[in-house]
DNA sequence: CGAAAGGCTCTTTTT
DNA sequence: GAGCCTTTCG
């Protein structure tokens, strides 16, 4: 009953510091979680305060109703009125409530990256810049790095120091032109708006302020400025603002997270309270102790003793396999062999890659075997174009006024409303600033009379484009009556979406029609949940929840399959039984990162946060070869390899022979590989050589390999370009 | 207008 | 390798 009982020195200390800002830095299975619903439970239960009044904030949906079940656990039923969610989720919903204050229309709806892009394309495409000189993607980011740092179009302009960014500037206007026309936000917006509303109006920031007597942000190293500023925001009237995090932890710099908010975080706040939370309970120390290695080689970071009781654990695996496919088979075998001779199941084993690219080949290998799998992430499903289809058209029910669903839609299922058509509509409505679903209803009330500014459409043309706004009027009529599923199954059927689908008989990436129509009944399950709901209340709950969730988010504890995810996404999560593959220069560490030696700390972070999920056995993996983008690429070992320190390898002899009889291996490829090779490199390439038998040649490239390095020499005569063994070669330097 | 074919680029990670 | 865009033809 004692809140406090059962938690160590430190994360009792942790819980009990509830005055003032707090930082808890948690290293990796230190029981960070369970410190904060502790502490959330010692606020309510032991100081007495109402859990309306606390705010806790996490990276994920799942990670809040995961510390929403165990605060649940600790107090029963008072955990009810305790505000919890992502950053999004919570701004989102605020700014509903503020909607009027915010200037927004309440019904705005939430734009996901693709949406974005399209729109930023739409702008380029009217500022007349050019893609192919000046890809949207940077100006994608570059705008919302500028939104991640609070900066409206009017104060970027005054930080912007380039050409580009001048370019930036007016995308920037007109991108946000666009969304106030659309009724609609990004992702960035809901955070800068809400940031923007609490600085703006006092009378909402004393709402708020006076209300949240306590905030709590877990992942604070993967806060960006935005999201620090509201943070200090809420905090702001009682500064009970209590931030957990772990720097070496920090691995999202690229959507803008700014790891100085937690490591300046006692120089902000010079009266903070500091706890470290050292102790780990999920590693062994095996495990752990390669993990300290690896993180200590940074040199920006914040030292820390971890240390665990758990037992020393086996050794670490590090394989090598010759190319992606054996490095697939390699784990597929392995899990085998363990769910067999071990106590695992498949389930208690992940296996974790750098890019989801990587994630094909493993698929591929546990097909195969039959093995069961599950993959986290990919075209995820929201993002399936079936899906975004149907919903784009229940967007276009909440707010006609989104344009980009409505071209999303306009012609989907094909109902004769061609490229040119819109190119007209979508440059009459530029000129008349307005959106397209108001341009069309001009249009169909336009009979002719007085002079228009309409495009001269054929009258075909003008037609399908009439019965497609009485499509949605139609639908829209019913959004008041039907429930949310009955809506969603309307919807299908009106627009002739579900003929499309299943008749059509086309296929497309893979999917058959079929397939397609499966994963509209899916998510016509999720329409489902608001069932019970108020019409027009449900279709907006239901259109913002599927705005905001992530993959992870539906990823159940204890499943029966094998999880396939990337390094980022495995934060937060753990595994008995941990494979990181393509542990090879360019891959992990990513190419792109090489030239940035703080872009390479977040990648030994990364490799940090992966060999961190691992509870009792890890296995590194590489392939000596590997097929990236249509292309063969040799590379070697990652550089981190090096830093596992050798004690914790196992040793290549006691190693059980992969055996398997249904499997083809090739056991003799698939010897663990020393970072370095024991024998030293006799040759580098440039070399002048000379060949027992091939005779005079120059060495193209010395590549290290298990416990020797594969020279390739070209020589001067009829042999031509020759692959080698460096201890085999009867090589000598000329 | 629509389908098919060919060419092009660009792929790190995602709330 | 895939998705996106453009071109071409019916």
């Amino acid at each position: 009953m004692d809140i406090l009982e059962g938690l160590n020195p430190a994360q009792r200390e942790a819980v009990e510091a509830i005055e003032g800002p707090v930082l808890i830095v948690a290293g990796p299975g230190s029981g960070k979680t369970r410190v904060i619903a502790h502490r959330i439970a010692y606020l309510v239960k032991v100081c007495g305060i109402s859990p309306y009044r606390i705010l806790a904030v996490t990276f994920t949906n799942k990670a809040a109703r995961e510390l929403k079940e165990r605060v649940h656990r600790l107090l029963a039923h008072s955990a009810q009125d305790l505000t919890m969610g992502t950053f999004h989720a919570i701004c989102a919903r605020l700014l509903r409530i503020e909607a009027q204050h915010a200037g927004l229309d309440k019904d705005f709806l939430i734009y996901d990256d693709d949406d974005q892009a399209s729109q930023i394309k739409r702008a380029m495409l009217e500022l007349q810049i050019d893609p192919k000189r000046y890809p949207p993607q940077s100006i994608r980011s570059v705008i919302s790095s500028a939104k991640a740092k609070l900066l409206t179009p009017a104060e970027f302009a005054r930080t912007k120091s380039s050409y580009f960014d001048e370019l930036v500037l007016r995308v920037y206007e007109r991108y946000e032109a666009f969304l106030t026309r659309s009724k609609a936000l990004d992702f960035d917006d809901l955070l800068l708006k809400t940031v923007k509303l609490l600085q703006e109006n006092k009378q909402v920031q004393e709402k708020y302020q006076d209300r949240y007597l306590h905030v709590m942000i877990d992942e604070f190293q993967d806060t960006n400025l935005t999201q620090y500023t509201l943070a200090r925001l809420l905090a702001g009237k009682y500064k009970n603002l209590c931030v957990v995090g772990d720097p070496d932890q920090s691995i999202y710099s690229w959507r803008h997270a700014d790891i100085r908010n937690i490591l300046n975080f006692e120089r902000d706040f010079p009266k903070a309270k500091t706890v470290y939370l050292e102790q780990n309970y999920r590693s062994t120390k095996t495990i752990l102790e390669a993990a300290d290695h690896l993180i200590s080689a940074n040199k920006h970071r914040k030292a820390k003793d971890l240390w665990t009781e758990n037992q020393q654990g086996s050794p670490i695996s590090i394989v090598e396999a010759y190319d992606e496919k054996e490095e697939a088979a390699f784990v597929v075998g392995e899990v085998d062999r363990l769910v067999k001779t071990a106590k695992y199941k498949p389930g208690d084993c992940a296996v974790l890659y750098r890019t989801n690219a990587q994630s094909r080949a493993l698929e591929e290998e546990f097909l195969r075997y039959g093995m069961k799998y599950r993959l986290v992430g990919g075209t995820r499903f929201y993002e399936r174009r079936e899906v975004k289809d149907v919903l784009a058209y229940m967007r276009l029910l909440q707010n006609p006024q989104d344009d980009v669903s409505l071209l999303r839609v306009i012609n989907v299922p094909l109902r004769g409303i061609g490229q040119r058509t819109i190119d007209e509509l979508s440059r009459w409505a530029k000129g008349l600033n307005l959106p397209i679903y108001d341009t069309l209803q001009l249009l169909s009330n336009d009979k002719g009379e007085g002079p228009s500014t309409a495009p001269a459409f054929k009258p075909g043309t003008t037609q399908a484009l009439g019965k497609f706004l009485e499509l949605l009027k139609g639908l829209e009529a019913k959004s008041h009556q039907l429930s949310v599923p009955d809506l969603f199954d309307e919807v299908v059927k009106a627009t002739g979406y579900r003929h499309h689908l299943l008749e059509s008989n086309h296929q497309d990436g893979g999917d058959t029609g079929e397939d397609r129509w499966e994963n509209i009944l899916e998510l016509r399950t999720v329409a489902k949940e608001y069932d019970s709901l108020e019409p027009r209340e449900g279709l907006a709950q239901f259109l913002q929840s599927v705005s905001l969730v992530s993959d992870v988010d539906s990823l159940e504890e204890r499943s029966e399959s094998t999880v396939l995810i990337t390094l980022h996404q495995a934060k937060g999560l753990e595994f008995p039984v941990v494979f990181i593959t393509g542990m090879e220069e360019g891959v992990l560490p990513h190419i792109r990162s090489f030239d940035d030696p703080q872009q390479m700390e977040e990648e030994r972070r990364l490799c940090y946060v992966g060999i961190t999920r691992a509870k009792e056995r890890l296995y590194l993996l590489r392939a000596f070869r590997r097929s990236y983008l249509g292309n063969r690429a040799v590379n070697p070992p990652s550089q981190f390899l090096a830093d596992i320190p050798t004690k914790l390898i196992k040793a290549p002899e006691q190693r059980k022979p992969l055996k398997e009889a249904q499997y083809e291996w090739k056991p003799a490829r698939l010897a663990p590989v020393k970072p370095q090779p024991a024998i030293p490199a006799r040759f580098k390439a440039g070399d002048i050589v000379k060949h027992g038998v091939f005779g005079d040649g120059v060495v193209v490239s010395c590549v290290p390999t298990t416990n020797d390095y594969e020279i390739t020499v070209a020589f001067k005569g009829t042999a031509g370009v020759k692959k080698l063994l460096l201890s085999f070669a009867p090589l000598q330097k000329a």
